[in-house]
DNA sequence: GGATCTAGCGCC
DNA sequence: AAACGGCGCTAAATCC
């Protein structure tokens, strides 16, 4: 076995014994894989490192992997760093061998104009980063771009499924964990190579599939959004812990005066065989625990089915009971969701919460976030409001901007409805207008109330739902009370009066769903897939939200070539909402451009219809 | 006992 | 005729 020599004194370059495998991609599934073994130099050395990157300097593509300690870019390190270009053995980096400031060679190659691919590029982008190694130019990234290319159709994106699907290539990932700290073993640095390799290929593989699916302008925009996303996540968020303590103290007091009200209310456990074994628990009811709640409420004889939200509000005024399960359901999940779950993330290292953002993290091509998901953070829960304890740091503000109503606009561009174009063209209200159009009113006339039952209209309806679900998601979103006959009427009503809206739902229910077409684009040609036949419903809301994700995108992508000559950080995004963190004698600069940006990105999209950005700039978010 | 599923909560 | 979409997290329930 081949042990990797740690002294720079050994002559430091490895040659593999094996052959540079040759091999043609697969272009339709592959039935026989195979495990190809990649030729490499492995680079332990600072002498031979300008030679070795030499080649890599003229390259036009440059396939880029790490190996790392772990998977923390502010506490774990790179091992290795493999760079791969056509013809020519993958070149290893052991940066365990090499000093910091030896790495000027391998800073030029990644920084040069080379196209760099990656895969998951947000993470190498971030390791690299912390060493002051920040790649830039132009990306590709392997799995955004098998993203963009099967929305809706795969989840998994992992090189080893890639290189199988299109490459036919077996890719060992027993090593991917294995240890990078100590000595490498000769399989580790094949391992290693291979990865880097494949990347070339699969740029290869996965260009012609874009380019014939007309997805390579949606997958470029994703690699020009990495890095805004990367650098998003390694800013982070300030969570004012002390102010966040209060905040739970507050809802922890509700919650358990909520449990006694609930107790005296006469929640109490049924007598069951498994139960009645141990008295002491018959005393006491757990209310998260739906199988006990049913049985309990069926002992008051309360005719339910089920436990859920929807099952229980239309008896919620009946039984003063049922208000009281879920006033205490909200607190006790707002405790354990939110005040108790957030703090365990404040990074020990910075002080501040560095969630994960996934850019294809939807089908819809919109973001998620996880670890912790700061994307549904509550709003308006408490008295002190949860939003608010995320704040700026010292001498910084936070500037947060909103695409008014983007759903909405967009839903007016693509249906082309004449009334909705005018609103916004005039800049009239439309929640108002729709109060006025379904009660018949005057616009002067519409009440605040109006407003309300119509913004729940305007938001349940453009997606085609129905009178019933309506009527509950009324009530429920926005505590109106509706009758189902006023649900069917405001529902006809709505349709009647947005007439391009209807003509829109009858075109795609009559070009795509009646069909069984399964695919679907935004504006900016982003196109979700489904594997069985889609919802009409799920057809509708593609191209809006889809829309409303591109543009976000194009905003941030350009922030991040903006921002750094003002020092404000991108900190977070909520699907229609940009947060920075931004120094205070550059606010006026910084808000103006965002502004700009922004409407700048959604201008790309919408040519019939104004774009509106609402700015606040405030001490903490909310 | 751990992995996975479901219900129910939050957000846009 | 009827149909709103897109996420992630926690605790309870269930599976293996």
């Amino acid at each position: 076995m081949i042990v990797v020599p740690n002294s720079s004194s050994i002559f430091s370059v490895i040659k593999s014994s094996k052959t540079l495998l040759r091999f043609t991609p697969m272009t339709t599934s592959p039935h026989n894989t195979s495990t190809p073994v990649v030729e490499y130099e492995l680079i332990t050395n600072t002498s031979k490192l300008s030679d070795a990157l030499l080649p890599l300097q003229k390259a036009r593509v440059i396939a880029i992997d790490t190996e790392t300690t772990g998977l923390d870019p502010r506490s774990d390190r790179i091992r290795l760093i493999q760079l791969a270009i056509p013809k020519h053995p993958v070149v290893i980096i052991d940066l365990a061998a090499i000093s910091i400031d030896e790495l000027s060679p391998l800073k030029q190659v990644l920084t040069n104009n080379a196209i760099k691919v990656f895969q998951n590029g947000k993470f190498d982008w971030q390791m690299l980063g912390m060493l002051g190694l920040r790649p830039t130019g132009s990306f590709f990234d392997v799995m955004l771009a098998s993203q963009v290319l099967r929305s809706g159709l795969k989840k998994e994106h992992d090189l080893k499924s890639l290189a199988l699907e299109f490459l036919g290539i077996e890719l060992d990932k027993s090593l991917q964990s294995s240890n990078f700290t100590g000595k490498l073993s000769n399989s580790q640095l094949e391992y290693a190579a291979l990865d880097a390799f494949v990347l070339l290929k699969l740029r290869m593989q996965l260009i012609s599939r874009l380019r014939s699916a007309s997805l390579l302008e949606t997958a470029e925009l994703e690699f020009a959004a990495m890095p805004a996303v990367a650098q998003m996540e390694l800013n982070g968020m300030l969570l004012d812990a002390e102010q966040w303590h209060l905040v739970g103290e507050e809802l922890n007091q509700k919650k358990q005066t909520a449990l006694v009200e609930l107790v005296e209310a006469g929640l109490k456990p049924t007598p069951s065989a498994q139960l009645s074994l141990f008295p002491e628990f018959t005393e006491t009811i757990n209310p998260r625990s739906s199988t006990q709640v049913l049985s309990a409420l069926h002992a008051l004889n309360i005719p339910i089915k089920l436990t859920s939200k929807s099952e229980l509000i239309p008896l919620a005024r009946q039984y003063p009971i049922i208000q009281l399960l879920l006033n205490y359901r909200k607190l006790a999940s707002l405790y354990s969701n939110f005040a108790e779950a957030l703090p365990k993330h404040i990074h020990p290292i910075t002080g501040r919460i560095h969630p994960s953002y996934r850019q294809c993290g939807a089908r819809s091509g919109r973001f998620s976030c996880k670890q912790p998901n700061l994307q549904n953070v509550p709003r308006n829960c408490t008295a002190k409001g949860m939003r608010n304890c995320f704040i700026a740091a010292p001498g910084y503000q936070i500037v947060k901007a909103d695409y008014s109503q983007i759903e909405l606009r967009i839903v007016a561009e693509i249906s082309g409805d004449t009334r909705m174009l005018d609103a916004y063209t005039k800049g009239e209200d439309l929640h108002t207008l729709t109060a006025s159009l379904i009660t018949g009113k005057s616009l002067e006339e519409v009440t605040s109330e109006d407003r309300r039952i119509a913004k729940s209209v305007n938001f349940g309806l453009i997606y085609g739902m129905g009178a019933a679900k309506l009527q509950a998601y009324a009530e429920e979103k926005y505590d109106v009370l509706l009758t189902l006959e006023e649900a069917k009427e405001f529902r006809k009503r709505f349709f009647q009066a947005y007439s391009g809206v209807k003509r829109w739902h009858d075109r795609i229910r009559r070009t795509v769903y009646a069909k069984d077409i399964k695919q679907i684009r935004t504006i900016g040609g982003r196109r979700r897939r489904w594997a069985k036949k889609p919802r009409l419903s799920e057809l509708l809301n593609h191209p809006v939200q889809g829309t409303s994700a591109d543009m976000l995108k194009v905003a941030i992508a350009r922030l991040f070539e903006l921002l750094p000559k003002t020092g404000a950080k991108l900190i977070g995004v909520v699907h229609d909402e940009i947060l920075l963190e931004c120094p205070q004698i550059s606010l006026k600069r910084t808000s103006r451009i965002l502004k700009r940006v922004m409407v700048e990105a959604g201008e790309l999209y919408l040519q019939q219809v104004p774009v509106e950005v609402e700015l606040t700039i405030s001490s903490s978010w909310g």
